[in-house]
DNA sequence: CCATTAATTGTCG
DNA sequence: CGACAATTAATGG
């Protein structure tokens, strides 16, 4: 019947009695986007956004205009908890950079289930807490001084939850670079440094550790 | 094949 | 290191 079914994507609420996902999921509304459409705006009204199919590049607009990448929201996943407890949306925006279907819970709506479901409403607050603590380890890890330390971190994360030391970049350099804090000609030039150094070797967004040592020489 | 976007390289402040 | 420009590579239609 239900085509899209964005509630039994997300863990939160598959852990739910059938009927009680059959209420939410009469709630939930959906929409699709194109490639490079605006999902989520400040402006708009708070909603819970799930992910149904495709893939929603999330970031913050700094002052300069420039963009911060704050994280990818693969299917499955959703957006928006703490804008529909408190206030505003500081400026975050998510853009589908793919063929993108959502769902989504307004704020209203979103009340009323957790009136209903207060282990929901736990559920989501360790949730929150979880996510504070990973904005809390990005924030020390953008300050970390030097770039190269930013960039060695990042491929030695990668590698140890890759349980591999051949990598695959999960995303475009430019992104990449903006995520940890550089410009994509600074991190052009780090890896081919790395490259030179003997400690990678590069082809495209195929990466190999060849001196876990080195690299790890470079952040500790 | 062309047009658009991404990546690289050079140079400067 | 970042900003900017110029060039080259990759991508997608």
């Amino acid at each position: 019947m239900d085509v899209h079914h964005c509630v039994n994507l997300v863990p939160l609420f598959r852990q739910l009695s059938l009927s009680d996902q059959a209420k939410i999921d009469r709630l939930v509304k959906h929409r699709e986007f194109n490639r490079g459409e605006q999902v989520i705006t400040p402006s708009q009204d708070k909603k819970l956004v799930i992910v149904a199919k495709g893939l929603i590049k999330l970031y913050q607009l700094a002052p300069t205009g420039k963009e911060q990448l704050i994280r990818f929201i693969h299917p499955g996943e959703y957006e928006g908890e703490a804008e529909l407890f408190d206030q505003v949306n500081s400026n975050v925006f998510g853009e589908a950079t793919v063929e993108t279907t959502i769902c989504y819970l307004t704020q209203v709506d979103f009340q009323l289930v957790l009136k209903e479901h207060p282990d929901i409403s736990i559920k989501i607050m360790n949730l929150m807490a979880q996510k504070l603590h990973r904005l809390e380890k990005q924030t020390s890890f953008l300050t970390m001084t030097k770039v190269e330390e930013r960039l060695a971190t990042f491929l030695n994360d990668l590698e140890i939850t890759n349980s591999s030391n051949t990598i695959k970049l999960p995303m475009k350099l430019k992104e990449l670079a903006n995520f940890i804090g550089t410009t994509p000609e600074t991190l052009s030039r780090k890896l081919t440094m790395f490259e030179n150094q003997d400690v990678i070797i590069r082809n495209k967004t195929q990466i190999k550790i060849i001196n876990q040592d080195k690299l790890e020489d470079l952040f500790m």
